[in-house]
DNA sequence: TACACAAGCGCC
DNA sequence: AAAGGGCGCTTGTGTA
C-alpha cells in the first residue's frame, strides 16, 4: 500500500488517502501502523523533521532519488530531477532547477513553477504514477524496482545515521590529539609539536619554509640540489635530506590537525555523537557522498575514539572481498564462482595463479580498475584463460566506455554519458588516452556500483532486522555499525550474516557465490580489527 | 575580498 | 616509459 504525503507549512500536511491534517508528525505515526510505502517528493525535506518528533518509518519511494535514477536509466544524466522538475516535464512546462540549497528552501520555489492550482500532494501523486510506469519500461523493471526500493531505503537510513550519530568519546579525542600534537592552540596557531617540527623543516633546509606549501618545499629541496617531481610523501620517502622526516612527521599530524581536530569536533560532535551529513547516491557509481564532516575519510588512528555507551556495544560488520565476488556472480564465472563460494577467495583462486594469492589479488584488482602496470599484463593473461567469462565481462564494459556508450550495473543504475570534450578529444589527434580513461571508468562502474547496490541492498535489509534499542551508526560503503545494548550484540550479529544472505539472493537469486559479512562485537572501534 | 583551482592525502 | 576506479576536505596560491 502507498501513503503519499506533503508536508505545509507550520508543521501540517496532506495525506492521501487521508487529507489534510495540522500535525504531520502524529498523523505520519499513526498512520504508519499499516506499514505503508510512504511516497513523497524528497526525503531530506521531510524526514529528519520527523525523527526529529521520534517518527520512524520503515518504507518509502523517494521522487528525487528515483528520478534521478530513471533519467540516468533514459539516458538524460544531469536534467533536474526534482519531483517539480518532473512534474514540469510532464506537463511541458518550464522545468526548474534543482535547488542547490537545502531541498527545504525548495518548497516556496516550487509552488511558484507549477501554478497556484496544482497542490504538491497532487504532483507527488502524478509524479509518482509516471514513475511507476517508467520503471516497467526498462531493461529489467524487477531489478530495477528493487535499485529504487534500495535507494529510497538508503534515504531513510542516511537521514537516521544524521539522526543518531556515532558514538564519539570527545574527552578520549582530546587526549588523543593532546598526546600527538600538545595542547589544544589558541585560534590560528599551531599546536607546539607541529610548530616544533615546522621548525625543524626550516632548520634544515637553513632558510624559513612554509610545511604546508608544496610549491615553498620544492624550492627548498632545489636550492639544496635535490630536484623532487612533488612533494608526496611517497616521492619523499626515497629522499635522503635532514628535512624529509620532520617533514613528513608534519604531514601526517597536520592533516589529523585540520581535518580532525578540535575545530573540526566544535562543528560536528555534539552530546557524544559524530552526525554526518550523508549524501544517498552521491556517487554516480551509487556510492554515498558525505557533505560534512568527512565521515567517510575518518583516520583509522581515530577509531579509539568510537566508544560504545556504558554498557552498550558496538558490533562492527564488512563485507571481505566484496567487488571480486560481485564480478563472480555477475559475470557467471564458474571458475570464479567457485572460488567466490570460498572465505578467502584469493586464496582460493591462488593455484590458478601459480599458488600465489599475491598474483591472484593483483590479476583480479587489474581486471576491475584497469591496471596496466608491473605483472599485471602477465596475470591478466592467466585471468583471460582461466576465468574467460569474469574476464570478458570487464572488457566489455570498458569497450563499451571507450566507444562512448552507457554501461548499467546489475539493478540498472547507468553511468553518466561522456561529455561533448570528450567527444571531441576522441575523434582529435591522441584521442586514444580519452577513449582508454573513460574505459577504466566504465569497467571499474560495473562492479562498483553494483557492490554499492549489494551493500545498500544488505542495510537495509539489517535495518529492518534490528532488534529494539540498536541502530545504525555507521556505513562506509561496505562498512556498517551497529550500537546495541550488550545483551543484543549475539543478535545483531546473526542479523548481520541474515542480513547479507537476504541481500545476495535479493540481487543474484541462489548463486554459489558468497559474500561473507564478518561482524564482531566490541566496546571500541579500534579494537574491531 | 571572494572565489576557483591544484596539490596532497584520508577513506573505500 | 608508464600507465588503477571513486570520492571529500584543507591549505596555499593565483586571478578577478
Amino acid at each position: 500500500m502507498h501513503v503519499t504525503v506533503a508536508s505545509t507549512a507550520g508543521g501540517g500536511g496532506v495525506l492521501r488517502p487521508g487529507g489534510p491534517v495540522p500535525d504531520l508528525a502524529t498523523a505520519v505515526r499513526e498512520a504508519e501502523r499499516a506499514r505503508p510505502r510512504w511516497v513523497w517528493a524528497d526525503g531530506r525535506a521531510v524526514y529528519p523533521e520527523l525523527l526529529a518528533r521520534g517518527v520512524r518509518l520503515s518504507r518509502c519511494h523517494d521522487l528525487a532519488l528515483t528520478e534521478t535514477l530513471l533519467l540516468g536509466h533514459e539516458g538524460r544524466y544531469g536534467e533536474p530531477a526534482s519531483a517539480a522538475a518532473a512534474y514540469a516535464r510532464l506537463h511541458g512546462l518550464p522545468v526548474p532547477d534543482d535547488p542547490s540549497g537545502r531541498p527545504a528552501q525548495a518548497t516556496l520555489f516550487e509552488t511558484a513553477r507549477r501554478g497556484p492550482d496544482v497542490t504538491e500532494i497532487d504532483l507527488v501523486g502524478e509524479v509518482h504514477d509516471d514513475q511507476l510506469e517508467r520503471i516497467e519500461a526498462t531493461a529489467d523493471p524487477g531489478r530495477f524496482r528493487l535499485l529504487v526500493a534500495a535507494e529510497s531505503a538508503g534515504a531513510l537510513i542516511a537521514a537516521e545515521l544524521g539522526h543518531d550519530g556515532m558514538p564519539w568519546r570527545s574527552d578520549v579525542h582530546d587526549e588523543l590529539l593532546t598526546g600527538l600534537l600538545g595542547p589544544r592552540p589558541v585560534h590560528g596557531m599551531r599546536p607546539v609539536k607541529l610548530q616544533a617540527l615546522a621548525d625543524q623543516v626550516s632548520a634544515a633546509f637553513g632558510q624559513a619554509v612554509n610545511p604546508d606549501s608544496p610549491q615553498q618545499i620544492v624550492k627548498a629541496f632545489k636550492s639544496a640540489g635535490i630536484s623532487v617531481p612533488s612533494t608526496r610523501s611517497q616521492v619523499l620517502k626515497e629522499v635522503e635530506h635532514p628535512g624529509v622526516a620532520p617533514l613528513l612527521a608534519y604531514k601526517e599530524l597536520a592533516r589529523l590537525f585540520s581535518f580532525h581536530g578540535w575545530t573540526w569536533a566544535d562543528a560536528w560532535v555534539r552530546d557524544g555523537r559524530f552526525r554526518a551529513e550523508y549524501v544517498v547516491g552521491g556517487v554516480v557509481s551509487g556510492r554515498w557522498a558525505t557533505s560534512g564532516g568527512g565521515a567517510l575519510q575518518i583516520p583509522k588512528v581515530m577509531r579509539r575514539v568510537v566508544v560504545a555507551d556504558e554498557g552498550w556495544d558496538l558490533v562492527v560488520a564488512d563485507a571481505a572481498q566484496l567487488e571480486p565476488r560481485v564480478l563472480a556472480a555477475m559475470a557467471g564465472d564458474r571458475g570464479l564462482a567457485e572460488a567466490a563460494g570460498e572465505i578467502d577467495l584469493y586464496a582460493a583462486l591462488a593455484q590458478s595463479f601459480g599458488g600465489a594469492r599475491d598474483h591472484a589479488k593483483i590479476a583480479m584488482l587489474s581486471a576491475m580498475y584497469g591496471g596496466t602496470s608491473g605483472d599485471a599484463p602477465k596475470l591478466l593473461a592467466v585471468m583471460r584463460r582461466r576465468y574467460p567469462q569474469a574476464y570478458a565481462f570487464v572488457e566489455e564494459a570498458a569497450r563499451s566506455g571507450e566507444e562512448g556508450k552507457l554501461v548499467r550495473s546489475w539493478l540498472g543504475r547507468t553511468c553518466p554519458p561522456p561529455s561533448s570534450r570528450w567527444r571531441e578529444l576522441v575523434s582529435g589527434p591522441g584521442g586514444n588516452g580519452a577513449a582508454r580513461e573513460r574505459g577504466r571508468f566504465t569497467r571499474n562502474f560495473v562492479v562498483q556500483a553494483t557492490a554499492a547496490e549489494w551493500a545498500l541492498a544488505m542495510m537495509a535489509v539489517l535495518r529492518g532486522r534490528l532488534p529494539e534499542p540498536a541502530r545504525l551508526v555507521f556505513f562506509q560503503h561496505d562498512e556498517v555499525m551497529v550500537h546495541c545494548p550488550a545483551e543484543l550484540s549475539g543478535e545483531v550479529v546473526a542479523a548481520v550474516a541474515g542480513a547479507a544472505e537476504e541481500a545476495t539472493r535479493l540481487l543474484f537469486g541462489a548463486t554459489e557465490v558468497r559474500f561473507p559479512m564478518e561482524a564482531v562485537a566490541v566496546t571500541c572501534y579500534a579494537d574491531a580489527k
